[in-house]
DNA sequence: CCCTAGTTGAGGTACGTACCTCAATGCAAG
DNA sequence: CTTGCATTGAGGTACGTACCTCAACTAGGG
């Protein structure tokens, strides 16, 4: 059986008023009435029923998400996914609400976080690179009682918050294993496709993926990232020219999150016999090119466990309870026809 | 703001005695009162505050995960995620507990069944074959309240109760993809090795496999299923007589559990070249073999998802609330050394 | 008409915690 | 000794729900 507030206060030989004092950091205790309590707390092993408390707090969590404005089927699944975990998450008083940000912008995201109502608001998950001015605008955050986490984009370990999402140079690498094994001993060369490489993201996968192959397949020769700006035209052009340029490509790498149109161009452009196709990310328009064997693999997190997890960090952080680390590991999925 | 029980007294012009009497299906309430009450229910979109109910009941889960005897390292994994899962659950009021079984005695485990304390439990966990036994032993738990899963073992749909674990035949087929491709176009044979071969899990698992190879590579010969009873010695003589049989095997698949007997023992037997590995499961030491590269990949499943699975859905049904099944569904994971 | 069974409402207590007020203590400074 | 402040305890109310008791009402049967 759990102890309680009321089995603390007679262990600890003081009563209920002074526990609730010492609990909630109130003020007018003596040093030595604290460490009597809190000698009490370790010796019963006492942790607050956060469920009671939250019930007569009345507290509610609110959570943002914020997302990039633009985007395709990954961002909508994102958004569905989101509007599943309110549901989920109903019963324990969470509301994740998501915010459109142009994620470019980092002066304007700024300016949103800056211009939050801290009491409304209890923590942020912001997918956008990371930038000066957005890491000062967390760091106002933090200090008025608002956690953040990096979602999906910015940096692994960037001080105080967390990262929720999946380490890019290992993406990159996983897609450059199943690569070279896919595409087998045939010298060849590899095309890989980007929506920009400007991002910390994309370079991390390049990097990644590069690096798997100039080790351990010598005979494929990674060509320069094309890049498509997210923009239909361009990248038909610039995929057309590539092949044009280099007849029998071996492999493509799609390092983006959103494959559509690359793909869309390349079931027009590609040659014979088609080239192993590596993609990211599972949307209706890669699951169905991977079922109808237009792609190889798709290297994928999950995105409603990116944004359970996000939420349960956030509430963890919010709470002052420690997270289980073991189920906020985004795993970097490998997905073929067979498991999807 | 969620409604209350007060706001649907209210709305539907009862008293709170008479929702709660409608709530809690107590007896003396007017069929006219119940619709009145339903109807608000409907119309306020009301549902119990789980958290505050159970507070006021005191209500604790107690769980039980009935689990082999036998076994070894995942076994060892799973119960490991058991114990964590105490931890990230105790706020909720959950316990799990681990009972061993002889799997492969279903009289023993229904009679175990039937001699539980219905009071005292809320829900099982069976990861064993299923039985006419076993089978008849839930549903008389079934009738008594008490909730049941098949976990990780057992067949997909067994009539009542859910599943929690992956499609074999999709991780078989997974596997058999993932070795057409490692090999290669050379012409060769498959070695298949199984603790035994009178399971279902293993059936399905060789099943798609087989399936898999004779569609789409036809130039590779999967041998009969090798059976080691998880003896080390007769692991050796098998394993031993089939490499000399078959000199210059192209791949091994081990479909069981448990790798680490068959993979001690290849890296004895094994020949030059070393054939494509596949196997199941990650433990200390499948890992530690995918990063020597002794192995290739490993199709596993997450055990501390399948352990968290199995409580929220053990849960959400004594609750008799829905499950998120997105969340629940348990997926077959790819592991090479790069995404682990 | 009364009696009874069925139905409903009013109100209480409890769960474990938060948060409030007021009174009572002790101790030190004046 | 008095005053004032720091500390502590006692007790209340609340959160949303469960579960209990008792009183009051209604309708139908006799």
């Amino acid at each position: 059986m759990r102890p309680t507030t009321k089995d603390l206060a007679l262990a600890a030989g003081v009563s209920l008023a002074t526990v609730d004092r010492v609990l909630n950091g109130r003020s007018g205790v003596h040093q030595d009435t604290i460490k009597k309590v809190n000698q009490a707390i370790e010796k019963l092993d006492f942790s607050r029923n956060i469920v009671a408390a939250n019930l007569a707090r009345g507290k509610r969590y609110h959570f943002l998400f914020l997302l990039p404005r633009t985007g395709d089927q990954f961002l909508a699944g994102l958004v569905a996914r989101i509007a599943e975990a309110n549901l989920a998450f109903a019963a324990e008083m969470v509301r994740a609400e998501v915010v459109p940000i142009h994620e470019s912008d980092p002066h304007q995201i700024a300016n949103l976080l800056g211009g939050l109502d801290t009491d409304e608001i209890d923590g942020i998950a912001i997918m956008a690179p990371e930038s000066p001015q957005v890491r000062d605008a967390k760091a106002r955050l933090a200090r008025r009682g608002v956690e953040t986490v990096s979602f999906i984009a910015g940096q692994m370990a960037s001080g105080h918050d967390d990262f929720v999402g999946i380490d890019n140079h290992a993406a990159g690498a996983t897609a450059g294993r199943l690569m070279g094994r896919f595409v087998g001993r045939v010298p060849g060369r590899i095309l890989v496709v980007a929506e920009t490489m400007h991002s910390r993201d994309s370079l991390e996968r390049r990097l990644g993926f590069d690096e798997v192959i100039n080790a351990d397949y010598p005979h494929l020769t990674v060509l320069p990232s094309l890049e498509t700006y997210g923009d239909a035209e361009r990248t038909e052009r610039v995929i057309r020219g590539s092949f044009t340029r280099n007849p029998g490509l071996a492999g493509v790498y799609i390092l983006g999150s959103e494959a559509r149109i690359p793909l869309q161009t390349l079931a027009r452009v590609s040659g014979t016999p088609p080239p192993v196709i590596i993609a990211h990310e599972r949307t209706p328009f890669t699951e169905a090119a991977l079922l109808s064997s237009q792609i190889d693999a798709l290297i994928t997190q999950d995105p409603g466990h990116l944004v359970r997890s996000a939420i349960r960090i956030l509430r963890a952080r919010w709470d002052r309870r420690e997270i289980l680390a073991s189920q906020e590991k985004i795993r970097i999925e490998v997905l073929i026809r067979e498991n999807l």
